[in-house]
DNA sequence: CGACAAGTTGATGTTACTCAAAAGTGGTGG
DNA sequence: CCACCACTTTTGAGTAACATCAACTTGTCG
């Protein structure tokens, strides 16, 4: 549960919150004595139960999540991708009504998030800013589900994936490390994996991606962008 | 764009924060006083331009709007709807990234929402619950939109509308006034207008909901509950 | 090498979309 | 009060997108 020192990969992760608004050297620290305490859970494994209490929040370092929504009868919605850098558990908002469930969809590390109340302005900024844009994801997302097609719905979901790995862990010449299942895809695009499968095919047939062995390569972003209207990235001044 | 003192109904409506979260009087006051400086939108008209700068926070004191997305080619998606009582305009996030476009569904009325800087904790506090709520409702509309049927996602909706209207304008033996047109159903559904009225009409035959002019009513909430697993709003604990 | 999860493919079924037109509704001005 | 208009709702017929069911294949890891 504990390893010695962060490694260079992760460390960079723990820097997007740096990213996202300046740090003082103390809560540098902070964040680095945070990734000391680490805490791993298996794919396929909840971080949370859905309507469980809530727990502390936690950075994720390595690996990929999704909050869940599960239905009665099994189906699974997931409801928006959490991203090494990303947080967990929600030190945003003083009600945390939501309590959805979330699950690793990969071998997951956490580390606890620092608490911003003990820190200086910087880091409740950076959570701040960190909760602005996964808002701005979900209302993305919900576009994505109400209004695109399968086709579409993938191509927007990689360039969203490729934006905010981008901040973090971008291969080389637009590839990345894409590490979740196709059923997985299924259930976060609202689609079934036969239909996820047959789709990327096409993909591939029309020569946009080039997907092998949980590596994503996109020929060419522009095209891919063109095909769902894409602004890169809202940037938020200030 | 003044009208000289708030009607008993939109008293009530604002009165909605105060049933989030204790106000002081001076809230109160603040509150009624804010009240005072109406602003009308009609409907289909865009009460904030998709991409605009933040604007200033706003109530509504009266109809229905959207947030909304649109596409290049047409296609509109409702991101959410937003029901009297409800903030727009985000006092929220000091990071309103999010720029998503508001229109008004039906003619709106709107008032300035007290700045919660000036006043008491309460106010504040009323703010944060009401962006929880409606955090919890954007989780819900992709669940909806990602794996609930056409049939389902109508009933899901009235269940949701009849929540939050429950606390401000819920008429005698479930029924409310539903002024959307099926139009704009559709585009919050992700669905065709055709085939929400299809939908409406099986729902009809199968005897579930009584809709005329504008005037749902719901036979047997229960039942409609069970048919999406419906638990009765997530309450939260102080 | 064996076992199990994940990916792939084919055949068929269903839901929801598209196009098109008719019928209803409410508001406005004569 | 009626005639007209624009908008909304309703219905029909044909189609496309996606789901379902059921194999079979390919990886991966012990």
């Amino acid at each position: 549960m504990n390893t010695p020192s962060p490694s260079p990969f992760e460390t960079r992760v723990v820097s997007r919150l740096g990213a996202l608004a300046p740090l003082d050297t103390h809560e540098w620290e902070a964040l680095a004595e945070a990734q000391l305490v680490r805490h791993r859970v298996a794919a396929h494994r909840n971080i949370i139960e859905e309507g469980a209490r809530v727990t502390s929040p936690r950075i994720i370092l390595a690996g990929w999540a999704g909050r869940t929504r599960i239905f009665a009868d099994g189906r699974r919605q997931i409801l928006s991708l959490l991203l090494p850098g990303d947080l967990i558990g929600k030190c945003r908002q003083s009600h945390p009504l939501a309590a959805t469930g979330a699950v690793a969809l990969t071998d997951v590390t956490l580390c606890p998030a620092p608490d911003s109340r003990h820190a200086k302005h910087g880091l409740a900024e950076a959570y701040a800013r960190s909760s602005a844009l996964e808002e701005y994801y979900l209302f993305r997302q919900i576009a994505r589900l109400g209004r695109m097609s399968a086709y579409e719905r993938i191509v927007d979901l990689l360039l969203e994936v490729r934006e905010r790995l981008g901040a973090v862990a971008l291969g080389p010449k637009d590839s990345f490390h894409f590490p979740i299942t196709q059923e997985a895809l299924a259930d976060l695009l609202g689609l079934t994996s036969v239909h996820v499968n047959r789709t990327l095919k096409a993909l591939r047939q029309d020569g946009l991606i080039d997907l092998r062995s949980s590596t994503m390569h996109i020929k060419d972003p522009a095209v891919l962008a063109a095909l769902v209207e894409h602004r890169p990235a809202a940037v938020f001044e200030n």
